[in-house]
Formats: C-alpha cells, sequence, structure tokens
DNA sequence: TTGAAAGCGCTAACAG
DNA sequence: CTGTTAGCGCTTTCAA
C-alpha cells in the first residue's frame, strides 16, 4: 500500500528547529552532548509535529533492532494467547515490539510466516512449532536467533523452554490411580506433537497395563466423532485423561452428551488447566502449567542471546503443578489423600 | 540490540547470481520482464542463501507498507484475543504483517504504545482505545489511518466499527422481563467506557423503575468487593445482568460463593458470550458479540482508507444474538417464549 | 558543539 | 532486457 499522509521525517524536524538532522539525532538518542538551547529547541519542534523517529531507518542505519516477532500455533487457545500477552508485556519493558503471528497448527503455514516475519529482520524469535521439524523451514545457513517454547523440536540445537511434560502426567496418572481409577483412557491430538508424545509416555510409564491411549487428530469434528466412537464401543473406562486444551473441551461436552456424569461414571482430568475448569461443577481436575513463567524464560534467555551469550544451547523445563478438584474425587470410595 | 549474524542482503544474492541488485529486485517483484536465464540464476541464489527481501528497506525507497498494527486494551481477554486472532489472519491474506500492542486498559500505557507502534510507519492501525479520549493520545496534525473498534471514541472523526451495545443490551433487559424477573442489578466495569455506558443506557430505557447499576472498576479484587457489599446490603435482586467479560466471570464465581443458586434464586445474564458460558450448569444466557465480524469489518475499512478511499467516517453497527440459556429460565413459573 | 557527507538495503528511473 | 545511479530516513563518522 503507498503511503498517502507522509508523516514527518526528520528533515522536517530539523527544519523547523533550525539545525542539522544529525543534531536532531543526538537530542533523540541522547549520544552525543548538545547545547541546552538547541536541544530544547529540538524537542519543540519534535513535540509540534508530533514527530516519532522512524524504526526502520533507525535500524537500518544502526543495525540496532528494537522489533521481536513471535510465532504461536494459534491464538484462540487460551495458553497460546496467554503466552502471547505475556510476552508482549515483557518484550515491551525490554524496549522491544512484537509481531505476532499464528499458523493454524499447519507446517506449510508456519514455514510461510517463518519467512514473512524474517523478512523484518528481528532482533530474534520466539516460536512454538508446529511439529518435530522447525529447522527443516529455516535457512540452512544461520537463522535468526530462536528461542523455541512448549513443543520440542527434534533438532537439540535450539535453545528451549517447555514444561515436564512426563513428571506431570505421570503424577496425574498416580493420582487417578490413587483414587481407584483402573482403567483410563487418555485422549490427545495427535502424538505427532511432542508434548503429547511426552504426557503420553509419562502415563504409561506409571501405569502400563491399563491405560490406553486414542489419538484424536486437531480438527473438532475428528476429535468429537473419534472420542465419541472409542468411548461406545468396547469397555468403558473408568477416567478419562484428555492431554491438551482443544480435546479437554469437546471431550468434555461429549461426556453430557452421552450423560456420562463425573466423577461417578468416569473421573475427568485435563493436561492444561482453563478458566471454565474451576467454574463448572464438579470443578476439573487439571495439570496446570507455568505459561507465564515460560513466556518470561524464553524471553530472558533470548535477551540473553542478543546481549551477546553464545554458549551451548540450554534447554529449561519447568515444572507444573497439579489441580485436584471433584472431577477425579470418587465419593464412593475413601479417598486416600485427597486435596482439596 | 546489535546484529551479530547479518542476514544475507541483495548484495549478496546478486553477487552470486553473477547480475545487478536491480536485476534480483526486478526478479523478486516481477515488475519489469527478466530473461529466463537470468531469472531462473537469481532464484538459485535466494534459494541457497535463504534470502527474504528487507520489508524495512523496501518500504523505505518504495513508499509500499505490509505492516499493520493493533492496539487492544489487553491480550487475556478472550474477546480481544480473538479479535486479534481474526484480524492476523485476514491481515495476513492480504499479506500484512501484524504489530500487537496491548496497553493494560491504561490511557497513558495506550498513548506510549501508540508512539511507538507509529514509529514502524503502518500502513494502519485498528485501535479499541481505553477509554473514549482517543484522539487526545495523537498528533494533533495527521496521525496514521485509524479504524477504531468495539469502544466507541468522543471524536467522531475516525471510521468505527462496534456492535449495537444499546438494542442488544435492551432486548436482554426485555428477555429478563418476560421471565418475570422483576428488579435487576446491571454490574459493569465503569460508565466511562462508551459500550458499558451504552448497554447501560439500553437496559435503563426498555425498564426504567426496577433496574440499578453497580459500577465495580476494572480490578478484579475491586470487582469482587464492590459486588459482594452490592448483594448483601439491601433487598436482594432478581436478577443480575453483568456488561463485560471480566465482571462477568467474577459475578459467577461470587454467586457461588454467596450460594445464591440460579435461575432460581437470581437470574443471570451476561454480555459477552464466551466458551464456558455453554458449559457450566445451568448454562449461562449471553449476548453474543460478533467478534470475528467486527474484526473483518474493520480490515475491510482499514483496506479501502488504504486505497485511497477518503470519504466522510464510516461508522457501522453490528447487532448482536441474543443466547437464551437455563441461567435466565425460571424453572417455577411458565416462561411465556422462552427458547431452548 | 555542530553540520556535511556517506551509506545501511532496497527499488524507481533511466540509459544503454 | 540489464545495469548504473540516486535517494527513501536515519545514524555515524569526521572535519570544522
Amino acid at each position: 500500500m503507498l503511503d498517502r499522509t507522509s508523516p514527518v521525517s526528520i528533515k522536517i524536524v530539523a527544519e523547523r528547529a533550525g539545525v542539522s538532522t544529525a543534531t536532531v539525532s543526538n537530542v533523540l538518542n541522547g549520544k552525543t552532548s548538545v547545547s541546552p538551547v538547541f536541544a530544547e529547541r529540538v524537542r519543540r519542534a519534535v513535540d509540534d509535529l508530533g514527530y516519532v523517529t522512524d524504526s526502520s531507518a533507525s535500524r537500518l542505519r544502526s543495525g540496532r533492532h528494537s522489533l521481536a516477532g513471535v510465532v504461536v500455533p494459534n491464538l484462540t487457545n487460551p495458553m497460546f494467547s496467554a503466552f502471547v500477552s505475556t510476552l508482549e508485556c515483557v518484550a515491551r519493558q525490554d524496549g522491544f515490539d512484537l509481531l505476532v503471528v499464528s499458523c493454524d497448527n499447519e507446517a506449510e503455514q508456519e514455514a510461510e510466516r517463518l519467512r514473512s516475519i524474517r523478512s523484518w529482520r528481528p532482533a530474534g524469535l520466539i516460536v512454538i512449532p508446529c511439529d518435530g521439524a522447525l529447522s527443516a523451514r529455516l535457512p540452512k545457513g544461520g537463522h535468526p536467533r530462536i528461542v523455541v517454547a512448549d513443543r520440542i523440536p527434534d533438532d537439540a540445537g535450539f535453545d528451549l523452554v517447555a514444561v515436564e511434560n512426563a513428571l506431570a502426567a505421570g503424577a496425574m496418572a498416580s493420582h487417578l490411580a490413587a483414587q481407584g481409577y483402573r482403567t483410563c483412557l487418555v485422549a490427545g491430538s495427535t502424538l505427532e506433537i511432542s508434548n503429547v508424545r511426552e504426557r503420553w509416555d509419562g502415563v504409561a510409564a506409571v501405569a502400563p497395563e491399563s491405560v490406553h491411549m486414542v489419538e484424536c487428530g486437531l480438527d473438532p469434528a475428528g476429535i468429537h466423532r473419534r472420542l465419541r466412537d472409542r468411548l461406545r464401543q468396547g469397555p468403558r473406562p473408568d477416567a478419562l485423561f484428555t492431554l491438551d486444551h482443544v480435546t479437554t473441551l469437546i471431550a468434555y461436552q461429549l461426556l453430557a452428551e452421552l450423560e456420562i456424569s463425573i466423577p461417578d461414571d468416569m473421573g475427568f482430568a485435563s493436561f492444561d488447566d482453563t478458566e471454565w475448569m474451576r467454574l463448572v461443577t464438579p470443578p476439573v481436575t487439571a495439570v496446570r502449567q507455568p505459561v507465564e513463567d515460560m513466556a518470561h524464560a524464553a524471553w530472558a534467555q533470548l535477551m540473553r542471546r542478543m546481549a551477546g551469550g553464545d554458549g551451548a544451547p540450554e534447554h529449561l523445563r519447568l515444572s507444573c503443578a497439579i489441580e485436584i478438584r471433584g472431577s477425579t474425587l470418587r465419593p464412593k470410595r475413601e479417598p486416600k489423600n485427597a486435596a482439596a
């Protein structure tokens, strides 16, 4: 799009203040000292004209960036929007603006979006990748600084901030077992997503016999159908443990639809804790991921890299809390050590 | 931050392909025709080097922008994150990247963020303003193209896309009255926010006698306190109608806390429909705002302006649907014409 | 302390 | 069809 109302440039400001553009720049950036008289004249002109330095031009000349990018699978998932929200907040505090991009959970889109975000020459990128093959979507020789968050890429060469998926999922499995749930169905989008895989592994490690996994995919209609079929056919499990937000949401509605009552007919637990889980009756037991901490840690790591840190890739794993609520507390049995 | 791993420039590509930079540019932009042989050589070099045009430099020279900005009060409110999400999606389809900025519902932050976003010289801005005084936060003489969404600024000079607040709120009031709720308490953040004001006006116009308004503020703790005090003191209203998402959420939890049962002890309705309202028991009656449509319309309007449209400001009002659910259906009375 | 001039990466205009 | 040149807005020498 062509710019019609061309904004004021440093030249206009300089003219108005009766100084050179260099002086305006010096006043604004405070590098070289400028006489109080000139400085004041410049500041007035800047105010009068509502001038703001053109960041692109500034970067072009100085090499100093003040833009960062974030790539997420989508923004409707509250987990991702909380992540972006926190990131935007901390980035701002460090003087960075944030280019936000989502890719609809599609690798191809992601590749395309990464290209387009790279065109802005950001100081760095924070990426929650669609799948493990992130590095295939970046130029071979030298890509921009990247910190990967949440989902684990195949390539261990990236800085990474994620959560202890297996540990938390295992703990949830233990909790279910302790509550007397014997057969547990575990439902998640797809094992191709690393943290779904890690969560499943965590469950399987704790309870190798009585659990089964169903991969429901990413599309809501498909999730509903597959899960419904699975619950109708064969013996009904004691408990359902869903491994991601979308699956959880659909599963919860499906149980109501099938008139399976929680927690009597079936225990219900979720990986990923959202607002509504505290509001429904009974409230839903969930693994609470430290999303804000993840965003903070990812940004901090990026800043470290930007400051010149060039050691080996750092892999950080944050631990999750388990929020035990009514959906996994069988009223008919005496709970052994139930919280809340 | 200084760039250490300087990315490939068009010069490098030109060298590698053995052509001039102008030719590379021509191949990439497809303006002037280039011989197939050269074009192929260029494309290979581009691929090999993973080159992406520097958008800032490109804009600087050509005046063509491919960046837009969006300013919202915050990103944790699902309404705003849905708005941004949709916007990001449609902007991408038109070849624009999106700078996303939130301001914590604070006018000062907003002013500061607007400055910083203007420094990127975006093709246009879409703003959900904190309060009515948006124009005070923009340079007097000629600001960037702006489309305002959701909240109504005092200055009618902006293009605007919002919803029929009064109409929808009035319809909800009528529904409550039809259900036999006589005294209704209306709760919202603050009447300083235009659409809260419009919603309240809408209710007041329909039921001038039996309704009262309580302004709860923007801070969660304050909302909880003020609303609790109001519900404890004086005669308890038949119904509670909350005018924004945060107030709704806190009010819903508060009713549980006070052991006020819905819809028997009190009817409950919300302006702004979110996921959980369908999941709880009974589900919550709500005004559903067409957030996605708003985002589409705002973007379309911005595109029209970018294409040179310079008529009078356009003010678009979209209508809302009322989702009648269990929280406003009194089981003890025979409903006159209740849906679902 | 100040300003003139060069140049960041790119594209538009024009010459060959 | 191709390359040379100029200049977008800015910051950084460097000379005055």
